[in-house]
DNA sequence: TTGACTATTCTAGTTTAATGGAAACGAATG
DNA sequence: CATTCGTTTCCATTAAACTAGAATAGTCAA
């Protein structure tokens, strides 16, 4: 992943709305949700969630596909993931061991 | 994490100056870097660089410990883990198994 | 084709963040 | 004490992002 999009994707998901949205799709899954729906489950008017999931598509961090006349919205899990590993990128100059606290975690975030 | 928590970290990471900074002292790992070399590493003005700092250390991402006049800052990893299992939690309703990605993932950030 | 429905784009007003020069501050040095 | 160095605060300017009403475009049902 490049700088410039992780930078996209920092900037798109800090914003409430925006983390409220992308947080629903990350647990809806691959199934995603439609606009309306998310719509009325954020409380967010038409157009306000019109604006910001068009930044976060852009952002690369969800996908919009039409049916009909709705639109499916989904995250795209691959994107996060990236985005995770490119935070992390070659932490403690690439010293795997002890003195790296990620590295030597017990815990994994997936 | 709390969401405040989570987006102030984001916002605070979506911005080049800043995202430069923290991958910087992610690099350096538990030793940290010194301000003023932060601001030659990266270039920037002093007062740009203090500002950015300043945003990063509020969002608990770095913390900044003074050195005589020197101020080492330095990343703080456990504050970068919740923020990715923040991002994944409660994915796909909670279902680990092949329906979500980033459960069956192989590959793992850390 | 008409009408209802869903979602987006247009548009304008409001709010918020970024920048960097100048001045101020605190700690170490002579 | 006075100086120097690293860093921060102040502040005005500039730029960008957020919000949501109204208008628009595409889709289906009858």
């Amino acid at each position: 992943m490049e700088t410039n999009e992780a930078i996209a994707a920092l900037t798109a998901l800090g914003h409430s709305t925006r983390l409220a949205i992308f947080r629903l799709l990350v647990e809806a899954g691959p199934g995603g949700r439609m606009a309306g729906a998310i719509a009325q489950s954020l409380a967010v008017p038409g157009a306000t969630l019109s604006f910001h999931l068009k930044e976060l598509v852009h952002a690369g961090l969800i996908t919009g596909e039409s049916r009909g006349r709705n639109i499916c919205y989904r995250a795209d899990f691959n994107a996060m993931s990236e985005l995770v590993s490119y935070l992390t990128h070659n932490c403690c100059a690439g010293a795997m061991d002890d003195s790296c606290p990620p590295a030597s975690a017990t815990t994994c975030g997936c």
